[in-house]
DNA sequence: GTGCAATACATCGTTGTCGATGTATCGTCG
DNA sequence: CGACGATACATCGACAACGATGTATTGCAC
């Protein structure tokens, strides 16, 4: 289960969990997801779901196509939900800290059914978001947008700045509110 | 040269334009620059310095181990210069809408010496950013913040809308300083 | 004096990615 | 009625990613 791989299978399980589809309904709705960011190729998403159908998280009824060939539509098994909410609860680091399969994973994330174990992956987020890292280093000092000469690396800086505290601050509004959700 | 291979080399070749390093040195750089939103492995490093070598974009030289093992002195060829030069102008479509690479293209796009050059690449990124696009739609719409109900979906559009503004006025300040440039 | 971390590079095997290409049906435009 | 585009899925081959593992040296701490 490679990089992308798993984000893929991750929004294949969150979009089967709401509701039964076929390939390339699954495909296009990818496509709405990720598709503007990073496209997904058709000769990648049909063997992953290969893969997930082998591994017991899928099962397909073949149909006879509404408009053209014969569909195969995809429903989520018991597995398949147990393992979506256990991806959900906890991801790899690599998808805390990569903004595209950071996303993904929120996309999905009220699929988690505690307020609490939501809480928790965003805290990770959070965490990550927090500490004090940069692109350029002084040694081992992160520089600030104002210490860079080349513009095109303050750019770099500024916009990741901005990024940053906007999610943290949606980040503390939304943890308040799941907050209030538990103890209510 | 698939996605992130792209990428990679990319940095590879903007550091090398700098100053020679060995593959170790590189590693910490590329790790600096990246390394915290999307770690790169070594055995995924050494593959691609082979392939610039072996395309001629660099030439190395063996040199006594100041530390340890014998380095291996990187330095970058005139036509890997002018391949730089190449992919910084004219960078493909995912390299200006996966804000990882897009990230990359910036911090090497001093390496093109015309402005107007540079100009050209902000200003397909302000071109994409532009466009209506939305990660949820309702048919052909793209949704806003504010119609989705899902607290997590809404967070992906409040945290990608402030990026894109932040982005968006980082970009017509920098445009307008090297049309001035240009201009001058 | 020996283990351990850092330096520095390499190879191997598994798995994932993706362009190219193929197959088949249906609707529509001319 | 013939071309074309959308629907719907599949296979193949080349190549990239990366964890595991190996090799070799230096220096430091215990």
């Amino acid at each position: 289960m490679r990089h992308n791989a798993a984000m893929l299978e991750l929004a294949i399980l969150g979009f089967l969990h709401d509701a039964p589809l076929h390939g390339y309904e699954l495909r296009k709705r990818i496509a709405a997801l990720t598709g503007h960011v990073k496209p997904v190729a058709e000769s990648t998403l049909y063997p992953a779901i290969k893969r997930l159908e082998k591994a017991g998280l899928l099962a397909r009824r073949t149909q006879p196509g509404a408009g053209a060939a014969p569909r195969h539509m995809l429903t989520l098994t018991a597995e398949g939900q147990a393992e979506l909410r256990r991806r959900l609860a906890h991801p790899a680091d690599a998808d805390i800290t990569d903004e595209n399969r950071w996303f993904t994973v929120l996309a999905f994330l009220r699929h988690l059914e505690e307020p609490s174990a939501q809480a928790e992956v965003l805290e990770r987020r959070m965490a990550f978001l927090r500490q004090p890292s940069s692109f350029f280093y002084e040694g081992d000092r992160p520089l600030r947008a104002e210490e860079v000469d080349d513009p095109f690396r303050r750019g770099i800086l500024t916009v990741a700045r901005a990024t940053s505290q906007a999610e943290l601050s949606w980040l503390r509004r939304t943890l308040d509110t799941l907050r209030a959700a538990t103890d209510g």
